[in-house]
DNA sequence: TGATATATACTCTCGTTGAGCATATGTTAT
DNA sequence: ATAACATATGCTCAACGAGAGTATATATCA
C-alpha cells in the first residue's frame, strides 16, 4: 500500500463547502548541501516551504516551477522531479475553495538568499531530528520516541494489536533486532502522526480522541504549517533512495570537488556512515568522474585529489544503474 | 532529469485562454493478468483508460479513486498507487478550463466488464509491442523501430546531435552493444514520441515540422486519446520496478496459485523470461508463499503445490526488502 | 622531528546471483 | 504396458559485488 494516502493517516473529514472551483499551488523541496549539511529553503519563519500557486501560462507543471523558483530565488535548478500530490484534509483555504498541492523536489546550490518572501535555508534535520544517524542512533530515539511509541502501543486494548503497533514501530525505527532503513522517512513521519507524537497530529481536531499528550510536552522536531512536514518527509525519501541509483548527488555538489566532500554529501543526505574505501572503489570503477590534475589541502593533511562529475555518463548510462554505497559504517 | 515533463518531450504551447478554475480529473491503470497476459481496463473503444472528475466529496485522492472506481467497475481495488500528475499540453477542454490529470495505478483481478462505459479489458501489449521480449526481442523493433528511429538520428544536421541521437536510441532500445532494460518503458515512449513514431505525436500539430511521415504508415502498437498512453506507459514501468522489491505481484494473483502461474504471472509484468530454478530459490527463502497442502494438476504434467501469499510478510518486512529476480532467460 | 590527519591502495571473505544439470511425478500417445 | 513428454522440484557451481579490515603515502601542525 502507498504510504501517502493511508486509510488511517488522516482524520476522516467530510469536505462540506460545495465546490466552487480547484485551485492547484505548487509546493517545492528545495535542497542543497552545504559545509556537510542537507539544507531546505524554507519561509514564514522557517515554517513553510515555498508555495505558490500554479500558473496557467506555462506549459507545464515543472516549467511552471522552474520559472517560479528562479524568479523567486534566483536559484539555478538542476535537478527536477515531482514528489506527490496532495488533495485531502483540510485544504479548504479561507475563500472556500478546495486546493491541490502538487510538490516537486528540486535539488541546487545554496545562495545567498534574497530578501523577497523571507526565504531562509535550514538544516533538514532540525525538522527530522531522528533521521540523522551519521554518528549512530540520536539520543532521541531512545529518550523520547521509544517511550512515546511504546505508550501509542500499549493505548490500545487488543492484544494482537498491540503486537502489531509494536511490530510496525521496531520495523520503521529500527528497534530490537530490525535494523535501521534510512528510506523510510515518511513511514516513520507518519507513524509519529498516528501516535500523536508530532504537533501537527492534534492541530486542527478539537482535543477530541485519544492522545497522548503527556508526550507530547518534549515533541521532536520543528513543526511546519499544513502538510508541509509531511511533503519535506516524501522528498527527504525520496532523495535517499535515488541517490543509489541514479547520480543526482553531483547536482548539490560544486563544480570540483574532493572524493571526501563527496562523500560527506552522500552521508549527509542518506544520514548514516559509508565506508570509505568502498565508496571510493564504487565510484571510480563507474566512471562516474574524472581528475582535474588540481589538488585541495583544506582540511590540513594529505592534499587531496580534485575531481568533477562527467556528465557524459547522463548520456551513456542514462537511469540505467549508477549505484552508490550507502550501507553500514 | 526526470522523464515526464522533459523539456523536449511536447511542442511549446503557450496557453492562450484566460484561466477560469482548474478542474482535477483523475486516470485510472487499472492492471489485472488473465491467463498470463496483462491486461489493462479501457473506455471509448479501448481508446481511453478510465477517467472521471475528482469530486470533492471524498477525504483524499485515493479514497476517491477508489470509491469511483469500484461503483463504476465493481472491481475490489487491492493496491492502489500514486502515479503522476499532468498539467500540460493541450488539457484546456471545450469549456476553456485547464485540466489537471492525476493518475493512479491500481492492480486488481479481471473480472467479467460490465456494459456501462463500454469498459473492456485489453491486453497492454496491444498498447506497447515492443515491450513484450519474453520470447527475445519482437520482430517489429528491428523491422519497424530501428529504421525509424535511424531515419530520426539522421534528420538533424549537426554530427555530434547525431551521435547523442544514436546512442540514446541504442542505450533505449537495447541496439549494438547495450542490454535491454524492461524499466524504461516511458522513456522508450517519449523517444517515439520525439521521433514521430507514434500517432499521439502528430495529432495536434498542423502537419508542419520535420515528421518523418514515411515511418508513420505503419506505426506500431494501438494509439489512445489525449496523452493517455504516456500515462499507461507511467504505470507500466512504474509497476516493472515495483514488482523487484515490493511483493505487489501477489495483489493479481488468485488466492492459491503455483509457483510457475506466479513466475508467468512476473514474467508478464516485466515482459522477459525468467531463469525457473532461481524464482523459486527467491520466492521460497523470502517465505513470501506457504502451502495449501493441495495441488493442482491442470496443465499436463506432475501436479503443482498450491501456495498462497503470506501476508504477514507486510506486517513484518513491510517495504523494507523483498526481491524478485528479473534477469535474463 | 614526531604526532596527527587525511588520501590512496590493496586484500580477504561472504552472500547473492546467474546459469546449468539432475531427479521426481504426473499425463498423453503408441 | 510402455515410451515419450511435460511439468515440478531440488542441487551444484562459478562469477561477481558488497562489506569490512589493513597498509602505505603525503601533507600540516606542535
Amino acid at each position: 500500500m502507498d504510504p501517502l494516502d493511508s486509510p488511517n493517516s488522516r482524520p476522516a473529514l467530510a469536505a462540506q463547502s460545495s465546490p466552487q472551483g480547484i485551485a492547484a499551488d505548487l509546493v517545492a523541496v528545495l535542497v542543497a548541501v552545504t559545509s556537510g549539511e542537507p539544507r531546505v529553503l524554507t519561509i514564514q519563519d522557517q515554517r513553510a516551504l515555498p508555495s505558490g500557486p500554479f500558473e496557467l501560462a506555462h506549459r507545464s507543471l515543472q516549467s511552471g516551477l522552474r520559472a517560479w523558483v528562479e524568479r523567486q530565488t534566483r536559484l539555478p535548478l538542476g535537478y527536477v522531479e515531482q514528489l506527490y500530490t496532495f488533495a485531502d484534509r483540510d485544504r479548504a483555504g479561507a475563500t472556500g475553495q478546495h486546493v491541490i498541492s502538487i510538490s516537486y523536489l528540486g535539488l541546487t546550490r545554496e545562495q545567498p538568499t534574497f530578501g523577497e518572501h523571507e526565504a531562509r535555508w535550514r538544516g533538514w534535520y532540525d525538522y527530522f531530528p531522528w533521521e540523522d544517524h551519521r554518528d549512530g542512533p540520536p539520543p532521541l530515539m531512545e529518550k523520547t520516541l521509544q517511550p512515546g511509541l511504546k505508550a501509542w502501543a500499549s493505548a490500545v486494548s487488543d492484544r494482537t494489536a498491540q503486537r502489531a503497533r509494536r511490530q510496525r514501530a521496531a520495523m520503521l525505527f529500527g528497534f530490537e533486532e530490525h535494523s535501521w532503513n534510512e528510506e523510510l522517512v515518511l513511514q516513520r513521519y507518519e507513524l509519529l502522526y498516528e501516535a500523536r507524537l508530532i504537533p501537527e497530529a492534534t492541530r486542527g481536531s478539537s482535543s477530541t480522541s485519544t492522545s497522548n499528550h503527556a508526550a507530547l510536552s518534549n515533541t521532536p522536531g520543528h513543526a511546519m504549517i499544513l502538510d508541509h512536514r509531511r511533503i519535506l518527509a516524501t522528498g527527504i525519501a525520496r532523495l535517499r533512495a535515488k541517490i543509489k541509483y541514479h547520480p543526482v548527488v553531483f547536482e548539490l555538489m560544486p563544480d570540483t570537488f574532493t572524493l571526501l566532500q563527496l562523500q560527506r554529501c552522500v552521508e549527509a543526505l542518506a544520514g548514516r556512515q559509508v565506508h570509505k574505501p568502498n565508496f571510493r572503489r564504487l565510484i571510480e570503477q563507474q566512471e562516474l568522474v574524472e581528475e582535474t590534475g588540481e589538488t585541495s589541502q583544506d582540511t590540513g593533511g594529505r592534499p587531496a585529489k580534485l575531481f568533477r562529475f562527467r556528465r557524459a555518463v547522463l548520456a551513456e548510462r542514462a537511469i540505467a544503474g549508477t549505484k552508490l554505497p550507502v550501507s553500514g559504517a
